[in-house]
DNA sequence: GAGCACTGC
């Protein structure tokens, strides 16, 4: 123990200064040298008092200006101006609270409020004040007004002085001067053309020298202010919030509030602003409110914040509303299915998507005054499109006279791609830094890195944090399920509480707390790690040697599958463990659990998946283990299929990682791997929207008439690749008008990249599911199906819906129940897929079958546990059908679909019309079965053929049509695994391809036998017609369709004319007539002039069907006569004559 | 004859 003792002292002295948040904090220093007073710095939560003084001393300058030098003269001189300025401002402010106090009685002030809607109660500005008296900047509570005022104008001359000085000053007036820019330019026309513009104009301008540019633009604004700065300047507003004294003093402690002025000056100043503060800098909950007081929701517009997740979205409402004191009716969430807006909504919090929804409604978003996308550095693909739309909706907005802001918020400093990217934002716009609050967390490396049994070293670094380190929770980072539950296994294996039995409930794990206690206190040391205060930076490689690493570093010791062989892990039922997996598919009971605190005596150790780095924070983490490497979907560009991969993690993942172990106190983060494999990290994740196909957004922005959607500023753009396939999959959907085929190479390169939206595409766009579905649901109302079309493509959209049982297990008691369900679970679905055309149907049938199941029993948990079926994804589900049946009544009024609880299953009409809603949808993804005659390697037998695949591609074995082995699928999707496998297959007839897939067909031309014929229910020309499947040429089926267009057209129609199928009445003439009718088709023809005018008639109008012959005979009765009367003897004209048209 | 991280409309 003593020399574990000194090693931990060594280690404290060596790695405790290395917290991982201050990594990329290099901005301390700047905050040093502008603070005049170095003892500020590291006073971080205990110093409310003195916050005001750095908060006011922060200047604007501290914006991403390039470079940051010591101050100059003038500048320190100005600081000092400022300073003193405040200094008396607080003074005066001062002297006005005690003339205040002599002022009305606070009741009747009160009143006063209350009539003036701007708040309530006494014990706000007594809170304020406390507050206030460093905010000098900011007018001091209503009352004195006089205040404002002086303010404003003090801080104008203050700008105007500093302005000269600063480049990025020079545009500062943007926000407010453009409220007196007539609004004579904004005119009628379309949103989104106005996008599209000036999508294309900055490109054009980013050729030029773009320095000019701005300059000379900023040298205008500045002329704007002069002439009508008066009227933009608004008094400075103060919306006053009652908040409780706990709050109170919970939110001084946090960082963001010192920065309260720099912000909101910042975005009184600029359109645009970034804001970047690590976890816990308390940015989600303060900025909205600060935006609020500062009346920026004052005049009916909206505070809307945009979150990446429903959960957050919601959490966050609440908690503004509880700290503002004001109703979720007024602070409120908007998420998919559900929320809580009402008209007098200020602060609205939403998922990233329902803004995007809500741009293709509004585009001008006019009900929002300020923007805010928080969780910017996730680059989830919806963060990204909106902050492109938004950087022209915002400049737009401001032209027209409807001033609004946008707030960017980042955890991490990587926001070059949005302050950088002159496409996006072509004067950069201003970044404050606001320093987080967190514990130190030390990071501890492996000398050698595991590369094969990552798990197995993960399980036994934890094991000896468990035996050596006092309490504290510990995360351990593993990257899925399968991981997951084996390591669990392994750790309640090792930690049991019962040698003979693994539980995981809190309940049974109690039984005994007074002995678990005791045991903990014995076999934990007694040693804080965290009681050092010297800590060198980074020495990574040698931290083994620091404690608890110093046995040695995993490599010699082979657990493999059998760990009960090593002594390490010899079942120590000592030191109970409470181990519990958390991964994002596991049931939200479960999850719960790992909120709820461990039993007594007992450590917590949560193994999670990547769920635990961003989406759910669990609490009491003192210990962090982390493997390094993330499980990635991976999309193949061309062929689309998907794989899943282990890959390392990025700088900033292991980071956001290791953070988790400093939330409630200092922690420790132990990497087993080395800080030379760590430094070789990429520094930050890619933006997904590189990493994803991107089809629906492409829709998206194509229904906002962005149709060069290459130009679109986007942060981060996604590969040409991807874009291309995306329009042509659009094309093939019917979703966008097909380019032209013929031209100049050059324009129809640049058409096929730019191909407007079709009525079909903007019913599509309309419905929040991926295109393919959407066209689906497009189609569905055929046959009644609808109901059934929109739960399959809510199935469809929903990940996951059957349990997955493949987990390890730790005994044969379970071993044996796990088969049971198993085979449990394959039965049903065989029972739900059926027989005949409804096993046809598939995997979408067995998922049909158990949706319908699942709501017949009432969509129960237990009816979900019984199935294996997941709650979670039942109940999504379930609201997707609501939504996509609101949605699909929306789109078509007459629609009158509704969601019926008590769905019965489709006819088997239903089920083909069903099967051919989805090969219209799939159409890009058929595959063939592999034919005796091509099987060239035994591998292949039972493969399937697609177009883009040169490998063969399988029914995986769980779909119940593996054994059927149709010759024509389509699937949902396929995935690499061990084999290419179709997953979501669907069985088709080949001469359907033909008839719903005819854009993907080479037709041959009309087949000679039978003949083409004249159908009198159309009234068109139908033939025969083989074809082949583009790419492949698979030789589909001779099908009966209309012929195809063209002059042989003209003549088989002029043929049926004659024979007087077209119309029944001449019919009568047919037996007398100067030449058979079947000339018209000889190659000869020409040699008689009666063809020739018949066929010049029917071309010269178009007429080659009988709806377009009776609209040329509404225009002109006596269109045909001649020539048809050349076909007759004369004797015959006048009776013709008489009667025509003959109808 | 089997192996899916995480999200949002």
């Amino acid at each position: 123990m003593g020399r574990l003792r000194k090693k931990h002292n060594w280690k404290g002295r060596q790695q405790n200064t290395h917290p991982v948040t201050a990594a990329e904090n290099q901005q301390s220093d700047v905050v040093v040298e502008l603070s005049g007073s170095a003892i500020l710095k590291g006073v971080d939560d205990s110093n409310v008092l003195v916050l005001p003084a750095s908060k006011a001393k922060k200047p604007k300058v501290e914006y991403s200006a390039p470079q940051k030098k010591p101050l100059s003269k003038k500048q320190r001189k100005n600081l000092e101006k400022v300073l003193e300025q405040k200094e008396k401002k607080a003074h005066r402010a001062g002297i006005l609270n005690k003339l205040a106090e002599v002022q009305l009685p606070e009741s009747e002030l009160k009143l006063l409020y209350t009539t003036s809607k701007l708040g309530t109660g006494d014990k706000l500005y007594q809170a304020k004040e406390s507050v206030g008296e460093g905010q000098n900047d900011r007018p001091a509570p209503l009352k004195i007004s006089s205040l404002r005022g002086v303010n404003s104008r003090r801080k104008r001359r203050r700008e105007d002085e500093e302005g000269s000085e600063s480049g990025e000053e020079v545009s500062s007036e943007e926000g407010t001067s453009s409220a007196c820019d007539s609004s004579s330019e904004a005119g009628e026309a379309g949103a989104g053309d106005e996008v599209s513009d000036g999508v294309a104009s900055g490109e054009k301008e980013n050729q030029e020298e773009e320095g000019r540019v701005d300059m000379k633009e900023g040298g205008e604004k500045e002329g704007e202010r002069a002439t009508c700065g008066k009227e933009a300047r608004q008094p400075a507003v103060f919306v006053p919030v009652d908040r409780s004294p706990e709050i109170q003093e919970a939110r001084l402690k946090l960082p963001v509030l010192a920065e309260e002025q720099v912000i909101m000056e910042a975005v009184r100043e600029n359109e645009c602003v970034v804001l970047c503060g690590e976890t816990g800098s308390g940015k989600t909950t303060q900025v909205p409110q600060f935006l609020y007081e500062a009346g920026y929701a004052r005049a009916g517009g909206i505070i809307g914040v945009t979150e990446p997740r429903r959960v957050a979205a919601v959490s966050m409402s609440h908690r503004v509303a509880k700290e503002m004191n004001l109703s979720t009716g007024v602070v409120s969430y908007q998420i998919r299915y559900e929320g809580n807006v009402t008209k007098d909504t200020k602060i609205k919090f939403m998922t990233d998507g329902v803004l995007l929804k809500e741009i293709q409604k509004d585009f001008l978003l006019q009900k929002y005054s300020v923007i805010i996308i928080d969780e910017a550095h996730e680059r989830s693909v919806y963060t990204d499109i909106l902050i492109g739309l938004l950087s022209r909706i915002v400049p737009l907005r401001n032209k027209k006279g409807l001033p609004m802001k946008l707030l960017i918020m980042s955890a991490t400093l990587r926001v070059e791609d949005f302050t950088e990217n002159k496409r996006l934002f072509r004067i950069p716009p201003p970044v404050i830094k606001v320093e987080a609050r967190q514990f130190p967390v030390t990071v501890h490396f492996n000398k050698r890195t595991p590369m094969e049994d990552y798990t197995g070293e993960a399980f036994r670094k934890t094991c000896k944090i468990h035996r050596m380190l006092p309490p504290g929770g510990i995360l351990v980072f593993l990257t899925g399920q399968a991981e997951v539950h084996s390591t669990c296994w392994r750790l309640r294996k090792a930690f049991p509480y019962r040698p003979n039995k693994q539980h995981t409930d809190p309940e049974i794990w109690s039984e005994d707390p007074r002995k678990a206690k005791r045991k903990k206190t014995v076999s934990l040391p007694r040693i804080d790690l965290d009681n050092y205060s010297a800590q060198p930076v980074d020495e990574g490689d040698e931290d083994r040697q620091a404690g608890i690493d110093d046995d040695d570093d995993g490599s010699d010791l082979e657990l493999g599958d059998h760990p009960e062989e090593t002594g390490q892990e010899k079942a120590d039922p000592s030191i109970p463990l409470y181990v519990l997996p958390l991964y994002s598919l596991l049931s939200s009971e479960q999850q719960a659990k790992v909120f709820r605190p461990p039993p007594p005596g007992a450590r917590l150790c949560v193994v999670a998946t990547n769920v635990a780095e961003t989406s759910l924070t669990i609490p009491g983490i003192k210990y962090v283990v982390d493997c390094g490497r993330v499980k990635k979907r991976f999309y193949d560009k061309v062929t689309g299929v998907s794989s899943f991969k282990v890959t390392w993690t990025s700088q900033a993942s292991a980071n956001q990682r290791a953070g988790r172990a400093g939330r409630t106190e200092p922690g420790h983060c132990y990497r087993i791997y080395s800080s030379a494999v760590f430094s070789d990290f990429s520094p930050f994740s890619e933006a997904e929207i590189t990493r994803r196909p991107v089809d629906d957004l492409v829709l998206q922005m194509k229904d906002l008439n962005i149709d060069k959607v290459v130009n679109f500023p986007f942060p981060t753009t996604p590969s040409a690749e991807a874009l291309v396939s995306a329009e042509q999959l659009l094309i093939s959907l019917g979703a966008l008008e097909e380019p032209p085929r013929q031209g100049r190479m050059v324009d129809m390169e640049r058409a096929r990249l730019s191909c407007p939206i079709t009525p079909l595409g903007r019913a599509m766009a309309a419905f929040p599911v991926a295109p393919r579905y959407a066209k689906m649901l497009a189609l569905g109302r055929q046959q009644d199906c609808m109901p059934y079309v929109i739960t399959v493509v809510a199935t469809m959209t929903v990940r996951e819906i059957f349990e997955e049982l493949d987990r390890p297990v730790s005994n044969e008691e379970e071993r044996s129940r796990l088969a049971e369900r198993k085979a449990g679970a394959a039965q049903r679905r065989r029972l739900w897929a059926g027989q005949g055309q409804s096993l046809l149907l598939g995997d979408l049938m067995v998922m049909l079958g158990a949706v319908g199941a699942c709501e017949f029993a009432g969509c129960t948990p237990e009816f979900c546990e019984k199935n294996s079926l997941r709650y979670k994804a039942m109940l999504e589900i379930r609201r997707l059908r609501g939504q996509l049946t609101n949605a699909v009544n929306a789109v078509c009024s007459d629609a009158g679909v509704c969601v019926d609880g008590k769905m019965v299953p489709p006819t088997e009409t239903q089920v083909v019309c069903l099967r051919q809603i989805v090969l219209a949808g799939l159409g890009d993804h058929l595959a063939r079965r592999i034919q005796a005659e091509e099987l060239l390697d035994p591998k292949w037998r039972n493969g399937y053929k697609t177009p883009l695949l040169d490998e063969p591609v399988f029914i995986h074995p769980s779909s119940v049509l593996h054994k059927t082995l149709p010759d024509f699928v389509v699937y949902q999707e396929v995935m690499e695994t061990t084999k290419m496998y179709m997953r979501g297959v669907c069985a088709v007839q080949a001469d359907w391809i033909p008839k719903l897939l005819p854009q993907y067909c080479h037709f041959s031309g009309p087949d000679p036998s039978p003949a083409p014929w004249f159908c009198p229910i159309s009234g068109t020309v139908k033939c025969h017609q083989q074809s082949t499947f583009f790419r492949v040429g698979w030789k589909l089926p001779s099908v009966e369709m209309d012929h195809p267009e063209g002059l042989e057209r003209y003549k088989l129609f002029s043929k049926f004319l004659l024979e007087g199928q077209v119309c029944p009445k001449l019919q009568q003439h047919s037996t007398c007539l100067l030449s058979s009718p079947s000339t018209m088709l000889k190659t000869w023809a020409k040699l008689q002039p009666r063809t020739e005018a018949l066929l010049g008639a029917l071309v010269s109008e178009k007429v080659d069907n009988r709806d377009a012959l009776q609209a040329a005979w509404t225009k002109n009765a006596k269109f045909l006569l001649s020539a048809y009367c050349q076909w007759i003897p004369e004797s015959l004209h006048q009776k013709v004559t008489k009667s025509w048209p003959p109808v």
